[in-house]
DNA sequence: TTTATTATTGCAACATTGTTGCAATAAGAG
DNA sequence: CTCTTATTGCAACAATGTTGCAATAATAAA
């Protein structure tokens, strides 16, 4: 299945690259001002993910937010850092920390999904 | 306000210390048959939180497990600990395990929410 | 350029999860 | 036993995410 290049799929990924930082459906529709619809912005994440360009994490409220791989393989992909979302700018960000956990015996992983949520830079100045 | 024994709060209550595991509200009501509405069953959760008698964790799947604490001081909680998800049996557990994680300098971290999904010893074998 | 193919979109409908309001019930104190 | 009010059940709602289907439009082919 060939890829097209759309206005919603252009403009969402820009948003990505602009924000550097993980971004949810609703603030995409926000930004967008409800010019594309709920589930083609879904939809346009979804293949993101799909495609190997962004990759998709649960956060602590319970909803998903996407981010661009940064140090990802083409190939290759490892989403094991931590996440952190802020409680006052609501900015969600890949961290460069890596997860390190050692299950119990027996265990294997097979995903990681981790988060802090606190206050950044910013807003604990 | 004062707390009263019902049986509602006491099968929970036991389901969670049989389970000695995290549950979900939806586990609790298929193991209830049905007895018990769903909002009380979340209403019986939500209190066991408040009374420092349990903790609540949003998962990778974006829903709430809850589980009896086991380390926490009557008063001072640390839930700073891993979640483990056993994709074959659905078992939630808390692990040992402490999240260590250091942060970009001036960030502070209010709460942490880390999961490690996965097979379990019994599921591995 | 024009046409044909089909990926993408929008909309309605639905599923799941969690919360709130309110009247009815029942736990526990006196 | 009676009274107070914590707890429950039910209806309604909000938020998030998915699916089906017909209409639209990006791209390749003619
Ligand atoms: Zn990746
Ligand atoms: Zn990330
Ligand atoms: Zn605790
Ligand atoms: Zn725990």
């Amino acid at each position: 299945m060939k890829r097209r290049s759309t206005p919603a799929q252009q403009a969402i990924l820009n948003m990505l690259k602009a924000a550097d930082s993980a971004l949810s459906q609703d603030m995409i529709e926000q930004q967008l001002k409800g010019e594309t619809d709920r589930v083609t912005i879904y939809r346009v994440l979804n293949r993101f993910c799909e495609d190997g360009l962004a990759h998709r994490i649960t956060s602590d409220e319970g909803k998903f937010y996407f981010a661009l791989c940064k140090n990802c393989q083409q190939q290759h992909h490892t989403h094991d850092h931590f996440h952190f979302r802020c409680l006052s700018c609501q900015k969600v960000e890949c961290l460069e920390e890596k997860v390190k956990v050692s299950l119990p015996l027996g265990y294997s992983a097979a995903n990681v999904n981790c988060w802090v949520s606190g206050y950044c830079a910013n807003c604990s100045a």
